[in-house]
RNA sequence: GGGCGCUUAGCUCAGUUGGUUUAGAGCGACUGGUUUACACCCAGUAGGCCGGGGGUUCGACUCCCUCAGCGCCCACCA
């Protein structure tokens, strides 16, 4: 075997065999008796792997690889996302790198073209990324949010929706982003802290007497004004309400309305209201009936509402604005003020709140059963599914975060204006040229009107909101072909083979961050669409970031590119920098030495595998009998069970970190640095080492598979026909049925702890192993004496002395130290620093005491005696005997 | 304003339902070591009133309350 694993040069070989193999493909998995499945989030192919998705792929990797060796048919299917704002951004920021053109010198189609050939070439990067990971992905399957099977289902989802009158178009104030020309959702809104000033406009009474001063931060918009609004407790106003005031510059006149919203402590009291642009002015202006008066085009400039003011727009069009206000003495008085600001969450423009006519989900429609029959909303649907744990959300605490969001779901905008995406499959009947204005929503686009006969259709320009299709992920990525996805009885899409098995998915794996983006919005379709939730438990992994626990981006250069990690330490220790101290809901930082320092566990594994090989050459697999086991044998042997029991469990309830520690701390400590070294002493042990290392090479397989994998194939017979690691049985405990007494282990520890002991006195006195040091034992018990005397080679090699007595009269020497189940006295070296033991000495007795005293306080404590449990009092006693024995001997 | 999380050794963190913990690991610091896998190693040392206070309990790093600092999410007063 080689100095190191050279993963540079095995990695992509092995990572070949298991594809060629078949091995991601649960088809080729036999007679298993459960089912175990994951659809990949698909990653944006706009660009490359960041950590996020590395430890998104290790997590996910590690339980399907476990899910695979436990005998559960697994299917781990890959795909990846079209992302329409974020890939139309890149190609149009690219595009105008270039060639200084922007998308609209293109015609759509020509565009799109573009589009589609950087897509080709950032898949087949991420493509490579993925494999590179390890992942253990079935790529005959793989899915993309917007090829032609998704396409369709897509629009038979819409249609379905639509014909059930939950998506609908209609006229309302949206967020608009001018930066990416379209609309975005409510929670696609970020909002930014940011300097600003409150301008107090004086509003006349239209009776002539008296006004009303008003406080905005966007004095423009007054023009779209339809009503002054104040609280109707507020006395200052009270008298005014359901009177007019001239707007000023228009003298238009708009009405005082009462409304609660209007928080008379701040500005005025008094609150202008902007329907047409403002979130907040919307919601009460459709409350009073009010006018919806839009004064901005597209491009955020005045319409011809705004009168003489037409055109305008930006800084200069405040300006005018303000010159007029000022000159009409409007303009009360201007403060400076800090608000937030709502901005584009893609591309950080400040949006601009517009009315305009958009499709919409309605999200509390009834026309779903729920589970008692009644018939529910969508977002009743969606939480009832997590309220009565259909889906079960790890960690728990989400389900809080959850329910709010979803409480205060309002209906949901899905059009947006880009060009890149699913175009919304709605038809217009062309009024202009004889049709009667009829819209059709159809899968394949209508041949003609199917109420006038008009064959003059045009097709709505918009797109849909990138969450819309990866709403559908969980079953849209199971369907193979288009023509499965077809619509059934009771609006239910009809499910293929692969769903019926797979469907719900076993587990949802992903950022807690997009919790509302994408999983809840899949909850939403999936229940709609299927009739059934998408996954059972929903995995949470928290944000990568960097040492210092900022997040990790681009601009500020403190990201880690997980390939550059696996090139540098290999695929393993990149996995393992990526899973412990990983733990659900929580924030992970890394930084390089993190990775670093895992590649030395993968040489460590490696070394102790040589180990092993080397000296367990010709030895057969046959069962450990027990008539040959030794003290640490058996010690060995309880420690494993243990260890797989703990594995097995924590992985079971996703506390994979915890899993990896215990793996690691057997493999490091006692396998490696007690097992192996005893071995090189007591001969024999081959059987048992053997065992135990393929059972710990198949626990470590789904976190570290490649290295576990070459080390498997080097313990296999050249003469037999090759199997795989990653298609082993999850191991159990070893011992096939035979029973490992637990105080056989427990003692054993008296051995390790004497051993302990006397290093660390030598090594505190500079006492070299080949100075010849004597010691007298004394212990509690012959049974101690037993067994200390059996292991009488292992630990005088072990802790570097010459040889020992045991005897309980024999007062030897002054250097005498506790351990578990005895005291040592050790002989006095030539020079020996006499002061500097008897500090010692005191110290350990001083120790001792401390604990004395804690343990006499509990045991005369009568509640204790009294409440506490019986094995507890009885331990308490016990400890109480051993501490006064110690202490005992060890006074001088 | 509403909600959530974090605070344990110099640094990064474990500690799963309160008692096998007499609080652990890795890194870093320090001391010593080439003993037929491994110097990407081995043996060992130092370093912690488990953020402060109160409570529940026979018993609290662990449960409850409260205060403080840090972080995140949601709402957004124009």
């Amino acid at each position: 075997m080689e100095k190191r694993f050279n993963f540079l040069k095995y990695e992509e070989e092995i990572y070949k065999a298991w594809e060629q193999g078949g091995y991601f493909n649960p088809d080729n998995q036999k007679n298993c008796r459960a089912v175990f499945s994951i659809v990949m989030p698909p990653p944006n192919v706009t660009g490359n792997l960041h950590a996020g998705h590395g430890s998104m792929l290790a997590i996910e990797d590690l339980m399907a690889r476990w899910a695979r060796m436990r005998g559960k048919q697994t299917l781990y299917l890959p795909g990846t996302d079209h992302a329409a704002i974020a890939t139309q951004t890149k190609v149009e920021k690219d595009l105008l790198k270039r060639t200084g053109k922007t998308r609209h010198d293109f015609p759509r189609e020509k565009f799109l073209k573009l589009v589609l050939e950087f897509i080709d070439k950032s898949k087949e990067t991420i493509h490579k990324q993925i494999r590179r990971m390890g992942t253990s992905c079935d790529w005959s399957r793989e899915a993309y949010t917007m090829d032609e099977t998704r396409t369709k289902l897509v629009r038979m989802v819409f249609k379905m929706m639509f014909d059930n009158g939950l998506i609908y178009r209609g006229e309302r104030t949206v967020n608009w982003c001018p930066g990416c020309a379209s609309t975005l959702a409510d929670d696609e809104v970020e909002y930014k802290k940011e300097k600003a000033r409150l301008y107090y406009l004086n509003y006349p009474l239209a009776s002539g007497k008296g006004k009303i001063t008003v406080a905005t931060t966007r004095p423009q918009t007054m023009l779209g004004d339809t009503a002054v609004a104040v609280n109707p407790k507020d006395k200052r106003y009270q008298k005014l309400i359901g009177k007019e005031v001239l707007l000023p510059l228009t003298q238009r006149r708009i009405p005082v309305i009462a409304e609660p919203y209007v928080d008379s402590g701040f500005g005025t009291g008094a609150l202008k209201i902007t329907p047409a642009h403002d979130m907040n002015d919307y919601r009460i202006g459709i409350k009073h009936g009010l006018e919806i008066r839009n004064i901005f085009n597209k491009d955020g400039s005045f319409n011809q509402k705004a009168g003489k003011y037409q055109g305008l727009k930006g800084g200069e069009r405040l300006k005018r604005i303000l010159v007029d206000l000022g000159n009409q003495k409007v303009l009360e008085k201007i403060e400076d003020y800090e608000h937030s600001v709502s901005i584009c969450y893609r591309c950080g423009t400040a949006l601009e709140p517009i009315t305009s006519r958009q499709w919409f989900i309605s999200v509390s429609k009834k026309t779903l059963r729920g589970r008692k029959g009644k018939l529910v909303s969508l977002k009743q649907r969606a939480l009832e599914a997590v309220r009565d744990r259909e889906i079960n959300i790890i960690p728990a605490r989400f389900n809080k975060t959850y329910n709010s969001w979803m409480n205060n779901l309002y209906d949901w905008c899905i059009s947006r204006q880009i060009w890149f995406g699913h175009r919304i499959p709605a038809w217009y009947c062309k009024k202009k040229n004889n049709g009667c204005g009829r819209i059709m929503v159809e899968v394949d686009k209508p041949k003609k009107c199917d109420k006038c006969g008009n064959k003059r259709l045009v097709r709505d320009s918009n797109t849909l909101d990138t969450w819309f299709s990866s709403g559908t992920w969980t079953f849209s990525a199971l369907y193979q072909k288009p023509e499965e996805v077809r619509l059934g009885q009771d609006n239910v899409l009809v499910k293929n083979n692969l769903q019926k098995k797979y469907h719900p998915t076993t587990v949802l794996e992903t950022g807690y961050d997009i919790l509302f983006f994408w999983v809840a919005r899949m909850i939403l379709m999936t229940t709609y669409a299927m009739k059934e939730v998408p996954f059972r438990n929903i995995y949470l992994h928290g944000l990568i970031r960097d040492k210092l626990g900022r997040k990790m981006s681009k601009s500020k250069g403190n990201g880690i590119d997980p390939v550059d990690m696996i090139e540098k330490y290999g695929a393993d220790a990149t996995r393992l920098g990526l899973l412990l101290g990983n733990t659900p809901g929580n924030d992970l930082r890394i930084y390089e030495e993190k990775f670093s320092g895992f590649s030395k566990f993968i040489t460590k594994l490696w070394n102790i595998s040589k180990f092993i090989i080397e000296n367990a050459k010709n030895d057969s697999d046959s069962p450990v009998k027990s008539q040959v086991l030794t003290p640490i044998d058996y010690y060995i042997l309880g420690r494993y069970k243990k260890l797989s029991r703990e594995v097995t469990e924590n992985l079971d309830n996703f506390n994979f970190s915890l899993a990896g520690e215990k793996l690691k701390d057997f493999t490091w400590n006692d396998l490696a640095d007690w097992y192996i070294e005893v071995s090189k002493i007591e001969p024999g042990k081959e059987k048992i080492l053997k065992m135990i290392f393929k059972g710990l090479l198949k626990m470590w397989h789904p976190f570290i598979p490649f290295v576990t994998e070459k080390i498997w194939s080097e313990f296999q017979d050249k003469n037999v026909k090759k199997s795989m690691l990653m298609a082993e049985q999850w191991p159990g405990d070893g011992l096939r049925g035979q029973r490992i007494d637990p105080a056989a282990e427990k003692q054993y520890e008296a051995v390790i702890d004497l051993v302990k002991k006397i290093r660390k006195v030598k090594n505190l006195y500079n006492i070299s192993t080949g100075a010849g040091i004597k010691v007298n034992i004394k212990t509690q018990d012959k049974k101690t004496d037993k067994l200390i005397e059996s292991q009488r080679h292992i630990i005088q090699k072990l802790s570097g002395i010459e040889g020992w007595t045991i005897d309980k009269n024999k007062k030897t020497g002054l250097l005498s130290f506790a351990f578990t189940k005895g005291v040592v006295e050790m002989e006095l070296p030539r020079g020996f620093d006499l002061d500097g033991q008897k500090k010692l000495l005191q110290k350990e007795i001083e120790r001792l005491k401390n604990l004395l005293r804690a343990c006499e306080a509990k045991l005369e404590n009568r509640s204790f005696i009294k409440r506490a449990p019986k094995e507890i009092v009885e331990k308490e006693r016990q400890k109480l005997k051993t501490l006064e024995k110690k202490l005992q001997e060890l006074k001088p």
